[in-house]
DNA sequence: GCCAACGTTGGC
DNA sequence: GCCAACGTTGGC
């Protein structure tokens, strides 16, 4: 079992959106190293945490579980839509996207500053990389965090 | 809205 | 292969 962090914007998709939909696709990531998590290691029951950015205040808003493996993104394809990548063909797709389900909320949004307060949780891929929107967690994070009560 | 960090593109 | 220009992300 393998943890997960995705950052989507607040005014995009909030989590209360996710939390109407129960289900939806995670498109759009057009950055590398992201995709190549989405494509190859995101495994069917993997479970993520849900970041909101571009809030107030940014962080942790809730769990989400990877109930479809990497598949083409097929935005990518779309000429209409915002993602489309002229580069991306079908019969040779450059971006990948998974489905996802919702799980939980926070009981409020976790601030990133709680996060980086923590000495613990320092070497986050998340402070190393600020801007990567699909990153791991590793397993002590994941269970530090899901334990802290005052938020769930 | 600003801007730092960082990824991508393309000329050479 | 280098690197300047440019675009995007995301915190503030």
């Amino acid at each position: 079992m393998n943890y997960w962090l995705m950052k989507a914007e607040e005014n995009v998709y909030p989590i209360t959106l996710f939390q109407r939909e129960k289900t939806t696709y995670w498109d759009g990531v057009r950055n590398y190293q992201a995709r190549n998590s989405m494509r190859d290691d995101m495994r069917k029951g993997d479970l993520f945490f849900f970041y909101h950015s571009n809030s107030k205040p940014t962080g942790i808003a809730g769990i989400g579980r990877i109930i479809k493996e990497g598949y083409p993104d097929h935005t990518a394809f779309d000429r209409k839509d915002v993602h489309y990548d002229p580069k991306s063909l079908a019969t040779n797709p450059r971006w990948y996207m998974v489905d996802v389900q919702y799980v939980k909320s926070a009981k409020r949004t976790i601030p990133l500053e709680v996060l980086k307060q923590n000495p613990k949780l320092r070497d986050m891929a998340l402070f190393r990389q600020a801007q990567l929107s699909v990153q791991p967690v590793r397993e002590a994070e994941w269970k530090l965090i899901t334990g802290m009560k005052d938020w769930w």
